[in-house]
Order: C-alpha cells, then structure tokens, then sequence
DNA sequence: CATACAGACATAAAC
DNA sequence: TGTCTGTATG
C-alpha cells in the first residue's frame, strides 16, 4: 500500500482528518474544503494502513451519483475493485437491508419499492376510499404529513390527535395508507428507512452483527441527515463505535425536507469523545468571494464555527447590478455572457442560479434569441417520465399481481376501454373483499351480472397480463422489455403520437431496452433480476437530461448548484421575497436557511461572482417592486463593485446634420426620430433621470406624446 | 375517450 | 403569466 498516494495530497486539516486514530470524528468541511476527498482517503486509509478489510466498512451518502464517484475514488487509492465495500445512499443500504432479511422485517419476499409519484396514487385512492373530500384534505399536504412523520420515527399507532379533528383525519389516512401497503407489499422511501431502522431495534441479534462487521461507518453531507438516518446510523455504530462524518452546517439548506443540522451536536453529545476536524482552506474561490461568504453566513446564529480562506489571489470584486425589471436582468447577464464567451470562455463555465424555476423562463427566451446554448438542471428524470413508468409498471404487475398502484396506473393505458366507472367497481370490490384489484378484475370478469363489454375489457387485459407472464419468462431482461413495450401496445400508443412528443416518448421506451441491456445487478444479490431493476429504478430516477457535456450555459437553482462550481456565477433575482423567499421570512430559521441557501451559491464561484436584481419584476402575471435582497447589504461594502448600467438603444445615435443638439444621457436627442415596437415612429420632446430612470417624451405619430422608459422601451432610431 | 377549457395556484427536490 | 389538474364536451 502507498501511504504518500493517500497523504501527499492532503493539507495538514484534511490529513489530520484522515489519519485520525479510531474514534468518533466529525469534520467540519466549508465549501470547496475537499470533504469528500477527506471521506475517500479516510476510506483507504483505513483499509491500507490500519488494516481494515473493506468488508467491514459502510460509506454513505445521500445521492447515487456521490455514492458512485466515493467508490471510484477509494477505488482508485486502493487500487483495487473493493466490491465487498458498502457505498450507498441510505435508502440504498436500507433497501439492501431488507431485501436481505425481509422475513424479520415483516415484509413480503417480492416487496415493491414505491416512488412519490406511486405514493401519491395510493395516498389518493385511500382517500377515495375512506370517502375524504379530496379538496378539503389535498392528497400532497396527506403525502407529506406521512413522510415527514415517518421521518420521525413515528408510525400512525404512536400519534395523538387530541380533539383536533382534522389531524384525526390525517392520522386515520396515514393509518389506512400504511395497511393498504402493507397489504399490497408496498414500501415507500420513508419506509425503506424506518423498516430499516425497526430491524435493528427489534433484532438484536442482527443488529449485533452489522455492528460487528461494519466497525467504521462514514458519513457525507452528515447536515442533512433527518431524526430516521441518525438513529439507525447511531444505532449501528453503537455506544463504542467509531462513526466518521462530514458535513457544514452552514450548507443546511434542507431543513424544509426533513434535514436537522442539531444532528452536528447531538453528534458530539451522544459520542462525547468526538474529534473535531475543522477544513477552512478553500481551494475554489477567489478571496474576495470568500470574505463575501464569510461575512454573509457570519449573520447566523448558533454557528459551529468556521472561516474560510485561501492562499490563491483576492480577485475581482463581487459585482452587483441593479436592473430595471426581469428583461434587464436577463440582457445584462447574457451580454456579460457574450462578452466573455468573445473572449473565450467556454459557456460551460457560466452557470445561471436562481432561487426558483420559474425564473429560468425569462433567461430561456434569451438565450434562445441569442443562440447560445444552455441547460437547464432539474426537471423529469428518465425513469420519472410517464411512458417508463408505464412500462415498468407492466412489468411491475407481471413480477406481483398484487401490485395495485401498477395496475391501476396501466388497466387502461394504451386505452381499452377500462374507464373510471369500472375502476371504480373494481377498488370498491377489492376493498369490501381486502383483496387485489387484479383479483377483483378476474372477479369482474366472470360476472354475469356485468355489463359485457365491460367485462370483455376487463378479461382482455387479464389476458394480456399473464400472455406477457408467459411470453417473457426466461427471456433476457432486455428482451423481457421489448417484448413488453411492443406487446402491451405502449409503442404503436406513443407512436401514433406523430409530434416530437410521441417520438421521444417511442424513443425513450426503446432507451429503457438499452437500460435493461446494460443493467448489471449487485454482485451478491439474490433477486430476480427484473425485480432488482424494478428497484434500480425507483431508488435511481437516472439522468435529467443528456448533453450535460456539451458546452453550453448551466441554469439551474441554487439548490441544485450545491456541490458544483463554476468560474463565473450569476445569482439573480437578488430581492427581497423572492431570495430570501417570502415564505420564509416568518421565522428567523426559515430566513437562516436562506442566508445559507444564498452561501452555497456564492461559494459556487470560482472567479466571478454577480449578483442580479429587479426593481421591478413581473410575478404571476402582475408587477411588484422589490427591494434588492437583505443578503446584498450584508456583505463589507469594499467587496462589492455596483455595475453602473449604461443605458444603450440598438444603434448609437450619429448626428446627422444638427449642430450641438441636446443629448439625453442615454445618447439620444431631443428631436431625434425613433421607432418603437409597438407604438411606431415619433420623435424625441424630452427627457429625464439618468441610468435605469432615465425617461424620455416622445411624441408618436398615432398614439401621441408618451413617456417611456429608456432602458426598457428599446427604441431604435432613424 | 380524446381534446378543450376553466380554474387554481405558484419554493426548493433526492431517494 | 404560465402550467397543471380536473371536468365538460363532442
């Protein structure tokens, strides 16, 4: 084993860090620290010098994606596949967990994995069936009512309504939401982690064991683990165990989704013991953005504590710029892209942030009239789009009849003739009878007293259902999937479909054959492989969109940028209650998580950081004037350059005969003949106010005098 | 049963 | 203002 691969690499923080003796520790590792360079060569320095075997290790993170880059890095420093090395995301390892001892966690073998989208099917049709108004009590708000409970730790049995009525009803549906699963062998994410954690609690001998075997459990992004994580987390490290975590709590910016960022103390109380590493070097930005950062984030309170710096230069200042409404914004940031992209920089340098999606429309439409290529982050992933989920839901109910979310979802997609009264009949029926809508089906169809064509429906998809059982046993997966897409008529369905979406809809069923082609199952699995790509993908949604490597501008939210960096980096939208949100600015831990939100985003540039907003902006389809955000006058003032906008129209005025006419400070004169999109030609009476403000008269031919703003009104002159 | 239309609604998002 | 959802309509 070469230690100087592991070391020489490293800072004395990050080294520290590494070659910690074996007790619990916590790193507090700021942005662009190199934390999950401190996780991977921690790993291998276990492994390779303290002797460790990699069967006895746990890595965890929180995407897929960060679980695949930690094992190709401890990979890579071991120098050697390490296939007996658990990396995952916590649902992952959960769903590992249980697959392998589904007996002792009370689950059937063939169990499902729902996603929110099958989650929310079933939360509506308990709904139905308990009768609920659905307007009155909104299936998501009931969703999420039960994830976040489950987060907790807490199941139906365990909660008190008291004489709130309607927290009765939301306990009742969680109540009947769970029995449907349970029924039908259905697990949700949530569950994934507190059937995980059940297990631990109610076998001891088990949990015995992985407490033996996994002696060293290390965590990343430790901030955003939820009560559920932490519990079954300090449950398998155990009272001596030797836990190694990483985390900022000054990039908590989940707290909305259950993340709890006291978990960094209750860390350090339940392992009293724990060093603590802090890494404040930041090998990223310039010192500028950093000391922008610092003086940002030092506006929370109850901070662990850290400063971060650099050895690199102290570059440009933070440049603010002050548009006069969401188009301004927009023109700015693209011209500062054409200026750069001139001088070449790649567009893939460039990222766009904002603080919600809908603001990525504005610079859409801009990007797109100026030809410059961009990708917009977020958005349907591939195993998330409705023609895959379709089809895996056919192959969902062919591997478990019992799949009542599958089967609703295809009884009559393509069409035939299956509609909601039939559905209807059927749910009725398999609830007064507690048994399958594929149950009731086959019920239904032998009815005598059933309208014929709709039992001829009925018995026809049952058909086709156990056809494809037959035709597909035995077959490769990849040929189980054609087979499936073309028999169950989803390809002629989409086909049909002549638009660019019926296309990419066929296309993307024939990518989901490429996908079982390519699908390769754990090493040591016991599944049947459809079921464990049935998993794959719910546990895995896949890629967003493909051309991710192409050069183009990266728009996306600041959420989403967490983890990412970037040379040069617009934050727009920079006002009050759009960022920080105005939902929460209610309470100051909502506003702090903000201010850390906004952290993240800074520190996301490398180079150049710009910072955008609105005087005015049109929202919902009515204007609103904002105040530049509170986090903008935060930051020294020494730091910041404001961009003075220098107001153009599209061609620069040429006196053509006049001498000395009077100039407006935006370059057109009085007298000058312009033209305007919408009002047509007029010429210039007066003018106004300088900047954004300036204003100037103009009279038009048909519409009369008018004043319009400058910045704004594009005018072209003549 | 597919499409049209009205009405509601609008923070962020991985597994 | 744009998007999505559910219902009305042909």
């Amino acid at each position: 084993m070469d230690v100087t691969a592991i070391l020489d690499p490293l800072n004395d923080a990050q080294r520290e860090a590494v070659t910690s003796p074996l007790e619990p520790v916590l790193v507090l590792a700021g942005a662009g620290s190199g934390k999950t360079r401190v996780l991977a060569h921690r790993v291998a320095w276990l492994c390779g010098v303290e002797g460790v075997s990699p069967h006895g290790v746990l890595a965890v993170t929180f995407t897929n994606k960060a679980a695949g880059e930690m094992r190709g890095r401890i990979e890579s420093l071991l120098g050697m596949p390490a296939g007996s090395l658990w990396v995952g995301t916590f649902h992952g390892l959960a769903h590992r967990l249980l697959r392998m001892h589904w007996r002792e966690a009370g689950l059937p073998q063939t169990f499902t994995v729902l996603d929110s989208d099958d989650q929310l099917r079933v939360v509506k049709r308990v709904l139905k069936d308990l009768e609920l108004d659905d307007s009155r009590h909104p299936p998501r708000e009931l969703q999420w009512f039960i994830n976040a409970r489950k987060d907790e730790g807490l199941r139906a049995e365990h909660l008190d309504a008291g004489d709130d009525p309607n927290r009765q009803v939301l306990i009742r549906v969680y109540a009947a939401y769970q029995a449907a699963c349970d029924a039908g062998g259905l697990v949700d994410f949530a569950e994934l982690l507190l059937r995980a954690h059940e297990l631990w609690l109610q076998n001891e001998d088990l949990l015995a064991h992985y407490r033996r075997r996994f002696g060293h459990v290390l965590v990343d992004e430790f901030q955003d683990t939820n009560t559920i994580q932490y519990a079954w987390l300090r449950n398998l490290a155990g009272p001596g165990g030797v836990p190694f975590v990483v985390g900022d709590d000054d990039q908590s910016i989940y707290g909305w989704r259950g993340a709890k960022v006291e978990n960094l103390r209750r860390f350090q109380k339940d392992f009293p013991k724990t060093r603590l590493v802090k890494l404040e070097q930041n090998y990223r930005s310039t010192g500028n953005i950093l000391n922008a950062a610092n003086a940002l984030i030092a506006n929370n309170a109850g901070r662990l504590g850290k400063r971060l710096w650099t050895e690199g230069i102290e570059g440009d200042p933070i440049r603010v710029y002050s548009a006069f409404n969401e188009r301004d914004e927009a023109d700015f940031v693209i011209g500062r892209i054409k200026a750069l992209a001139d001088s070449g920089t790649p567009y893939s340098d460039m990222a766009v942030l904002y603080r919600s999606n809908a603001q990525s429309r504005v610079f859409e439409e801009a990007l797109i009239t100026q030809r410059i290529p961009y990708r917009v982050y977020g958005g349907l992933r591939f195993f998330e789009r409705a023609e895959i989920k379709d089809a895996l839901a056919y192959l969902r109910l062919i591997a478990n009849r019992g799949d009542d979310p599958a089967f609703e979802r295809i009884v009559n997609v393509p069409t035939r003739g299956i509609g909601a009264r039939t559905i209807d009949a059927l749910r009725d029926y398999a609830r007064a009878n507690m048994t399958s809508l594929w149950n009731a089906a086959g019920h239904l169809a032998s009815d005598e007293g059933v309208n014929r064509r709709t039992s001829n429906a009925v018995r026809a998809f049952l058909t086709l259902i156990e056809a494809l059982d037959a035709h597909t046993r035995g077959l490769d997966l990849h040929e189980q999937v054609d087979h499936v897409i073309e028999a169950s008529g989803l390809v002629a369905h989409h086909g049909k479909d002549k638009s660019e979406r019926g296309d990419a809809r066929v296309e993307n069923l024939q990518e989901l054959v490429s996908a079982a082609r390519g699908f390769e199952p754990a090493p040591d699995s016991e599944m049947r492989l459809v079921d464990e790509f049935l998993a794959h993908a719910a546990l895995e949604a896949g890629e967003a969109q493909g051309g991710a490597w192409e050069d183009c501008v990266q728009m996306m939210t600041m959420h989403s940028a967490k983890g990412l960096e970037f040379p040069t980096v617009f934050i727009t939208g920079m006002e009050d209650g759009l960022f920080p949100h105005q939902r929460s600015l209610q309470d100051p831990r909502g506003l702090e998580e903000e201010r850390r939100l906004c952290y993240v985003g800074a520190t996301r540039a490398m180079r150049e950081l710009y910072l955008t907003y609105a005087e005015q902006r049109r929202l919902h389809g009515i204007d609103t004037y904002g105040l530049p955000s509170r986090f903008i006058s935060e930051l020294p003032g020494e730091l910041v350059e404001e961009i003075r906008p220098h107001v153009q129209v599209s061609r620069p005025y040429a006196p053509a005969a006049p001498r000395r006419a009077e100039t407006t400070p935006s370059g057109i004169s009085l007298g000058q003949r312009v033209r305007h999109r919408k009002f047509g030609e007029g010429v210039v009476l007066n003018y106004e106010g300088q900047g954004h403000h300036a204003r100037v008269q103009v009279n038009f031919e048909n519409e009369g005098a008018k004043w319009l703003v400058v910045a704004y009104a594009n005018l072209e002159t003549m």
